[in-house]
DNA sequence: TTTTCCGGTTGACATGGATCAATCCGACGC
DNA sequence: GCGTCGGATTGATCCATGTCAACCGGAAAA
C-alpha cells in the first residue's frame, strides 16, 4: 500500500518487493490464513529472491536441499530422469505455488525444476520454515495442507495416466490449467501455453504427435480454438463431458 | 522390556501392545529417530488401536479427516474413484507405513483405504500430532520427510505409468515389493502377493490379462517362479535389466 | 529479403496392450 | 465326492497410440 512506503525510496522498494505481507499472491501461497503479525514474521524468513531465466534450472536432481521455493512470477516445469535417459515431466507450476517439496525426504532434490519463462522465486530456507511453523500454528497447518495437496494432486495424475485415454487426458489438462489461471485472476477461457507439445505429452504420458492430434480434434469439434500456444476454450461443458463418459 | 511391566498384568499387556516404544516397527514408522523420552510422549498420543478385517475400509473417500494411521500389521490398498465409475489403485501399504496423509489437505479423505488382509492399525489424532511435533523437532522433521517421501514415491509411479511398458512396470512393482519386504526382515526373494491381478493391473495402469501374461513371460524366461500369489524371484538382475533398457 | 531452425501438423503404417471369450484351477460349501 | 465360484491363464482379434516421415509456418539469424 502506498502509504506504508517509507521515505527512503531505495530501501522501500526492496522491502515491498520481498515481503509476503505485500505480495498479492499471499492468499494462494504459503502465507494463506496468517494474521498480519504472523505474516511479518514470515517476511523475515524470505530473505532471498532470485530471477530465473527461461530455460534455466532452479535446482537439479541431486542438488542438496535446503530451501523450498515460492514462485512469485513465471512458470516452471519439474521433471525426473531415469538412468536410461527416459524422462517425464511431473508437473507444471505457476505463480503462488511451491517448488522443492520433493527434496525434504532425502535432503537432496529428486527432480529438476526448470523455468519455462523468465521467472522470479522466493527462496524459503527450510529449517527456518520448520522453526517458525513450530511457533505459528497456522503456518504449520497450512504447510501440511500444501504438502498433502501435492499428494492428492499426484493421485489425480496417476488416475489420468492409468485410466484415461489421450483426449480425456488433454481435456483434463486444459481444464486444470484454466482453473488455475482463473484462481490467479486471469481469463478462464483464454491463455498461452508456456510449454511445448512434447512437454505436454511427457506430462500426460503421450507422444507429441498424439497431443497435436488431440488439439486438432478438439478444434474440429469446436471445443477450443488453437493458434500455436494460444488457446481459447469455447466449450467447457463438452470438455468436461469428454472426461466423464466411459468410452 | 520385561522389567518395565507393572504389577497389574491386565494393564501392562495393553500398554505394551499400544506403545510405539515397544513396537518393533518403530524404526520404519513415525517414531524414527526419536529419543526414548520423546518416544514416550508419542506413546501418549497413540491411544486407539483398531483391527480391520480383510476387505473392510479403514476410511472412505469423503470421510472427515482427523487421524492418520500407522499400519501395525497387515496390508492395505488405497484407491480413488472417478464419478464415472473408473477407479485406480494409488498404492499398496504394509506394516510401518502411514495411511491418510491425503486427508490433511481438505480435512476430508480423498481416497479409500481397504485392508487386503486382516490388519491392525494405530490411529494418530492429527491435531495432537501437530501439537507434539511443534514441541519435538525430530518428530516434526521426520513427519515432513514422510510426507515428502510420499510425493517422491508418487513421482516414481507417474514415471512408471507415463514411460514404461507393461513388463517394465511389473518388474518395477515386484522389485519394489521385494525391497520393502526386505526392509521388514522378510525374504527378498519369496513372498505372497496380497492383491489380485486386477488390483496389480489397476495400480500399474494395465488390464489383468496383461499382468497375467507378463507374469507368465517372466516365468518362461526364468526370472521368477509364480504359483498363484506365491512369488519367488529367481533373477533380480534380469528384472532390473528389463527396466533400464530402452526397448 | 532470404535462410534456417524449431516446434507443430498431418499422413501412413506398425504394434503393444485392450477386449472378448474359452478354459483352468483351487477353495469352499453341500 | 461333486458342483460352484472367483481368480488366473491363454488364445484370437481389434484398436488406440506409437513410430516414421513429410511438410508447414513463424521467429530469429543472416
Amino acid at each position: 500500500m502506498p502509504n506504508t512506503i517509507p521515505l527512503n525510496q531505495e530501501i522501500s522498494l526492496t522491502v515491498i518487493k520481498t515481503a509476503c505481507s505485500n505480495c498479492n499472491l499471499r492468499e494462494l501461497c504459503l502465507p494463506f490464513g496468517l494474521s498480519l503479525e504472523e505474516l511479518e514474521r514470515l517476511d523475515d524468513l524470505i530473505s532471498t529472491r532470485r530471477r530465473i531465466k527461461r530455460g534455466d534450472h532452479l535446482y537439479r536432481a541431486g542438488d542438496a536441499f535446503d530451501s523450498i521455493y515460492a514462485i512469485r512470477s513465471g512458470f516452471f516445469k519439474t521433471d525426473v530422469l531415469l538412468e536410461d535417459g527416459r524422462d517425464q515431466v511431473t508437473g507444471f507450476q505457476m505463480a503462488g505455488e511451491l517448488l522443492g517439496l520433493d527434496g525434504i525426504s532425502t535432503e537432496h532434490h529428486t527432480c529438476n525444476a526448470i523455468a519455462l519463462e523468465d521467472s522470479e522465486i522466493c527462496a524459503i530456507p527450510f529449517s527456518r520454515l520448520e522453526s517458525l511453523s513450530r511457533e505459528i500454528h497456522n503456518l504449520q497447518r497450512h504447510f501440511h495442507k500444501v504438502m498433502s495437496r501435492e499428494i492428492v494432486r499426484d493421485h489425480g495424475v496417476m488416475m489420468l495416466l492409468g485410466t484415461m485415454r489421450a483426449e480425456e487426458r488433454l481435456a483434463a489438462f486444459l481444464l486444470n490449467l484454466s482453473q488455475r489461471f482463473t484462481a490467479r485472476g486471469f481469463s478462464h477461457a483464454e491463455f498461452y501455453l508456456r510449454m511445448t507439445r512434447e512437454e505436454i505429452g511427457s506430462y500426460l504420458g503421450l507422444k507429441l504427435e498424439t497431443v497435436s492430434r488431440a488439439f486438432s480434434k478438439f478444434q474440429e469439434e469446436g471445443y477450443i480454438a488453437v493458434q500455436q500456444k494460444h488457446i481459447r476454450i469455447l466449450n467447457v461443458k463438452s470438455l468436461k463431458a469428454l472426461m466423464s463418459h466411459r468410452s
